[in-house]
RNA sequence: UCCCCGAUAGCUCAACGGUAGAGCGGCUGACUGUUAAUCAGUAGGUUCCAGGUUCGAAUCCUGGUCGGGGAGCCA
């Protein structure tokens, strides 16, 4: 066999007109008697190998012959600039080692429904659609988070089997946990980070949150991950300034590295690319205007009274009047978590915004200025029905040094369904947790 | 939790009370430019489960299971 250092296909362009070595997997093969055709990815690209059987010793054209969708292999050949070539390369095969010979593959390069394609989602995630999303989702991650660190925030994680209901509105999981009672899996980093942010100035939390809601549409996962930066001393206009710098920058970053996925997903990039500071903000009021002045041009987008909370149509209505992400800012306060801050000018209001995202995402990023003061957050914990036991160590942050703080959090699989414009969340994590799914 | 829809070959579907079918995939063969190749041949069935109606049920009825779309809730 080949002694070739194995290389990567997709840094194949450095390698014009040499041998290589490639390690990967058959993601289709055609035949035409005494010529066959392998297309082989190997993760970080596909390539076009060619084998003729005048070119090749028996037993390579013979392997050629055996090999089925998805078997693994190793291919050492010549590298050659060929415009036929989806790539711009292709691979003249001299040798072929099987390392995994295949059998019945599930998923055939056809059309499949999507209960089919759940089932296998292990092995759906080798499709390019599939791969592209995830390369997508990972991308996204760091650059969120390179972005964060070039700005000074510090990583903070906090803890996913907690206590208690951080802001006791939606349903957890709960698991036993010794002889303490029950522990429920985080929904929220919120409280915790606001430790951290005491502690560092400028931190954020990355990690799973679960909610055990049973909601059932394409916007929701019970398992997903949440990005929760929170800022010492800055406040609600601070906040906005934040979120839309970080949106923008993971957008740009996006589009400048992640070009080839974006192709394979069809994506029309124009929208993208407008995804630049500043972002437009109304007020809940305005949006109560906005909805009763065009209520009908959204199925199910019915008027609402000062005072109710938006359903999936508002935000669809919303959404569809600006060409970047929007926020509504300035709720009522008795829609919102107890822990928002009351806006001075307008104490029925707190100052908060949702970033509503274009093209029918819904709500990605949902955000706050905090109380700061002991006594307000002591009341407003005691109007929410919630036990102040419970919160003695968040009411610590506002007695030992409590400074007016912001912060927000921002749905990863949201974010890359808007960005990759996929129908379904369910496809921008590996695994999807759904009210009807828990397998694989 | 509520509303709507579905389950037939490995997959995608047809058969609409009267013999269980096609395409794709698999297998065999042909082919030196295919890329969801093409052509010929071939194998492949507990029609989701349990009852019921009927001379006869994939088809109609009842219950259940599993799943899909949406609402509410939320990110």
């Amino acid at each position: 066999m080949s002694l070739l250092p194995t290389t990567s296909i997709a840094r194949i362009a450095d390698y014009d007109g040499q041998a290589v070595t490639l390690a990967g997997w058959v993601y289709n093969k055609t035949e035409k008697g005494r010529l066959i055709f392998i297309l082989l990815r190997d993760g970080s690209g596909t390539i076009q190998c060619v084998i003729f059987k005048k070119n090749v010793a028996e037993e390579t054209f013979a392997a050629a012959r055996e090999l089925t969708q998805e078997s693994s292999c190793r291919i050492t050949g010549m590298v050659r600039a060929d415009e036929r070539a989806a790539s711009g390369y292709e691979l003249d095969v001299q040798e072929i080692e099987v390392v995994h010979l295949t059998h019945d593959y599930p998923i055939a390069p056809k059309e499949h429904g999507i209960e089919f394609l759940m089932e296998h989602r292990h092995l759906w995630v080798r499709s390019s659609r599939q791969h592209a999303l995830l390369r997508i989702r990972a991308e996204v991650m760091a650059a969120a988070q390179e972005w964060l660190n070039s700005q000074g925030f510090v990583r903070f994680d906090t803890p996913i089997l907690t206590g208690t209901a951080a802001e006791g509105t939606s349903d957890l999981f709960a698991t036993p946990y010794f002889d303490l009672g029950n522990a429920y899996l985080a929904q929220t980093g919120q409280l915790y980070v606001e430790a951290g942010m005491m502690a560092f100035g400028k931190v954020y939390t990355f990690g799973p949150t679960f909610r055990a809601e049973k909601s059932k549409t394409r916007r929701h996962l019970t398992e997903f991950w949440m990005l929760e930066p929170e800022v010492a001393f800055a406040t609600h206009e601070d906040n906005l300034v934040l979120q839309e710098q970080m949106l923008s920058a993971i957008v740009q970053r996006v589009l400048s590295t992640c070009v080839r996925e974006l192709e394979v997903l069809e994506r029309d990039t124009t929208a993208l690319q407008r995804v630049q500071p500043p972002f437009p903000r109304i007020t809940y009021d305005a949006a109560l205007d906005l909805i009763r002045e065009h209520h009908t041009e959204v199925e199910g987008c019915r008027v609402l009274e000062w005072g109710e909370d938006f359903g999936a149509p508002h935000e669809t209505l919303i959404a569809t009047k600006f060409d970047k992400p929007v926020f509504v800012e300035r709720f009522p306060t008795s829609l919102k978590a107890f822990y928002m801050q009351p806006d001075p000018a307008r104490p029925e209001v707190v100052l908060c915004a949702d970033l509503i995202a274009p093209e029918g995402y819904g709500e990605l990023i949902g955000g706050s200025q905090r109380i700061h003061d002991a006594t307000l957050l002591e009341q407003r914990i005691r109007d929410f029905g919630l036990n102040v036991e419970d919160y003695q160590w968040y009411l610590d942050l506002r007695r030992y040094g409590s400074v007016p703080h912001s912060g927000f959090g921002i749905g990863l699989e949201r974010t890359v369904a808007w960005i990759c414009n996929t129908h379904h969340i369910r496809e921008t994590i590996p695994f999807p947790r759904m009210l009807y799914r828990l397998y694989p």
